[in-house]
DNA sequence: CCTCCTCGAGTTGTATACAAGTATGCAGCA
DNA sequence: TGCTGCATACTTGTATACAACTCGAGGAGG
């Protein structure tokens, strides 16, 4: 039995590589794809790449234009402040309720990733990759499939901007020990500490974007 | 010139048409919906019925099982809550920044709509309106598109539990209490609390509808 | 010179034909 | 009886052909 949670189609294999490419910027933002060649390119037909196309739109990770015709979306300075306030209200709303469903050896679990956590000072990739994972978990204590949803398509949107909003050291520090409190307050079963403090924190990363962007325009 | 804001394509017709009926329950939660039946019944081929269809899955108004094939998603019991939650993340964030951004004037609009609303109490899907018009002009306030959206989204999920969920008269008694609690906390400025007062105003509400469902078994 | 119109290349939208996969019922057999 | 395997009808997935539309170039007329 292969855990492949859909049937392998051409539509989903183009999906995913769509993806891929306007996430990583392989595609670049207000460039319009063009059927035919991107069809030719993907070895497939227009009918799965359409199919594709359509739920990339409704994610917006693509975009239709009146008259016909798609475009990868153009970035948007402003946005990206959008995207993280609802990011620390989808974050809030999960510590929230982490807070609330965690079990005892959820917290050792949490507990246990902050200090991987700190062993990783000093190398930013690796320190950010344990602060997904430290999300990860306790969007998986919360438990709100919608939430999580939400949630993972802000980050897909933020990704694109990532380039422009890279973190400091001085940031990262900052963010460990807010993780620190965060996961204190979960322990403590503190549900409205810990709600604020996940918003704060990522509204904290808000402004040091935005502090960041306006430093580099783009 | 029309105001229409896309090319009125046949898929776009089917789209609205087929959320629609999912919404309203005239396609019942657990059918199957064949595409060459459906396709006929709307009078279109497959191809642009097939689009539909994948933007719809995209927003979990139909869901596709690994075999293939499409169904209209079940009703839920546990879903529901987690519906009201997310609801009650994303008003909150946009009852804060529309304490931040509200001008006067906005004011003046939030207490004429809590006026006519008032003169509404007795009328509940005139009271429900006005609700919903006191949400949107707080969204428009806030300004956040995204927020927005999810916000949509989850409305038209929560559409197809509407009739498990019946409010009593109580409940709207107390939920426009909370609406002038609301307004007034814009009108002083006060980001956190008018945060926590929409906040709770609909975690309320999901504990009310939690409790009808628990009481009225579909 | 400017405006408007026409025409044509190229693109998207739709229908249909075909391939691949899935489920159901029935015969054969232990 | 109960199970296996197969054949068949039907469904979905893909390719292709065709229709409708968009946009730009270029010429006619003012």
């Amino acid at each position: 039995m292969s855990g492949a949670t859909t049937r392998n189609t051409g539509a989903d294999f183009v999906y995913a590589e769509l993806k891929r490419q306007i996430i990583s910027l392989e595609l670049k933002p207000g460039e319009r794809v063009y059927e035919p060649a991107m069809a030719s390119a993907l070895q497939v037909s227009r009918t799965p790449l359409r199919e594709a196309i359509r739920r990339l739109i409704s994610e917006s990770l693509l975009e239709q234009q009146r008259t016909g015709g798609v475009l990868v979306p153009a970035l948007d300075e402003a946005e990206i402040s959008e995207l993280y306030e609802v990011r620390a209200a989808m974050e809030s709303l999960m510590a929230r309720n982490a807070c609330l469903k965690a079990t005892l050896a959820d917290i050792d679990a949490l507990e246990g990733i902050l200090e991987r956590n700190a062993a990783m000072v000093g190398f930013a990739d690796e320190a950010m990759k344990q602060g997904m994972s430290l999300h990860g978990k306790i969007a998986a204590i919360a438990g709100n499939a919608w939430a999580r949803r939400f949630h993972d398509q802000i980050s897909n949107q933020m990704e694109r901007y990532r380039h422009f909003t890279n973190s400091t050291q001085e940031r990262r520090d900052q963010a460990l020990a807010q993780h620190r409190t965060l996961v204190a307050a979960v322990a403590a079963g503190s549900p409205d500490r810990a709600a604020r403090i996940a918003f704060d924190h990522v509204m904290g990363a808000r402004d040091a974007a935005v502090r960041a962007m306006s430093g580099n325009p783009a």
